[in-house]
DNA sequence: TCAAAAACATAACAACTGTTGTAATAAGAT
DNA sequence: ATCTTATTACAACAGTTGTTATGTTTTTGA
């Protein structure tokens, strides 16, 4: 097993913990014992808690971020956008854990600037996805023309985000079907209307 | 100045510290100093930080019901289920405080199953008041007669937990007029299509 | 095979946590 | 004025936290 293995190892481990115990609970000893090891190996792994946690929030948009990117290579038009949508949603139980780690990790942002400046760059790079899709649709005269794709990136993000925080709140709110519905309505709005 | 008062002070002094520090740094003694007193104090009126904390979360839902309720009495129709869910909203900068104080629960919540079910009732009371409105909408004949009024309020409310969390995030993502122009857009999918 | 390095374990540190008990003070009523 | 009660202060408690230092074991590489 190589450095880098092992340290998502331990990254997983705290994964775990945050949504078990929550993020401010998730200590480095709660966070080795889950590992089943002390917590020497957690601070050979990572520098101290931040360095931890940040790689754990890393990986969870990371790993979304890349079966998002993955879907654009398979499908084309309208239902790219939507496939690339419902990949963000927690539409299986699986996918809430992660969900679970995104909002623990968002309030714990709160009166943590340099934390919220963390979230800010994540979203960034969510927008620039979505506005380059959205211009691809608008020149294959898909969209309406007079969108303003910024606004609608981050209209399309709060989309998924409500959605989301609904479901990791209260499971049975939405299910995939109704999700994958409100995914469909939103972008219809956006189509040229004919 | 009564006990009720002084409680509320008490809970002003913890809803600010949890602005400015994050939930999980609003410490006892933390919001005792910013109350100017000792934590002699804030023990006094609350049995437990718990009760503390939880109590200044009601405070922030309640008063926003308030004024949500308050303006049912003013208004009629449309509008006045717009003008709900825009005074949900941070439209000024004053509100996103409340916001951030809902966002910073909602991310403390995760890992400690009771306080979810603190949220899922504050969801309900918001879904059963927002199903009545649709419902007084549809004997009106202003909204579609096949909408699933719950299925549509958890919509709304998404729709405004989504928006706010985004704003929390990067204040300057959606200006007031496009966070109303996107609870427009949302509630003109429900109308009577003629 | 043997030294060098990586991986892991353990313990101690100081700082901070919520809670509790006790004492001091202020307010109000009799 | 005095007794009672509400309010506030302070200190101590036991527990937890992240971090660091110092060992111990295991693996690696020549």
């Amino acid at each position: 097993m190589t450095y880098d293995d092992r340290r998502i190892e331990v990254a997983n481990a705290a994964w775990r913990v945050i949504i078990r115990e929550g993020l401010d609970r998730a200590s480095m000893r709660a966070i080795a014992q889950e590992l089943g090891s002390s917590t020497g190996v957690v601070t050979h792994y990572f520098r101290d808690k931040e360095e931890l946690t940040l790689f754990a929030l890393e990986r969870v948009f990371e790993n979304t971020l890349e079966s998002i990117k993955a879907c654009v290579k398979e499908q084309q038009g309208i239902d790219r956008l939507e496939q690339m949508l419902c990949l963000a949603l927690p539409l299986e139980t699986r996918d809430r854990n992660d969900w679970k780690v995104w909002v623990a990790f968002l309030g714990y942002s709160i009166g943590r600037e340099h934390l919220i400046q963390e979230h800010q760059k994540r979203y960034d790079i969510l927008r620039q996805l979505l506005v380059k899709e959205l211009a691809d649709l608008q020149t294959a005269r898909l969209i309406r023309a007079d969108l303003d794709l910024t606004f609608e990136a981050n209209a399309l993000i709060a989309l998924v985000d409500g959605i989301s925080t609904g479901v990791v709140i209260y499971p049975k709110q939405f299910s995939a079907e109704q999700q994958q519905y409100l995914v469909r309505r939103h972008i219809n709005a956006l189509l040229i209307s004919s």
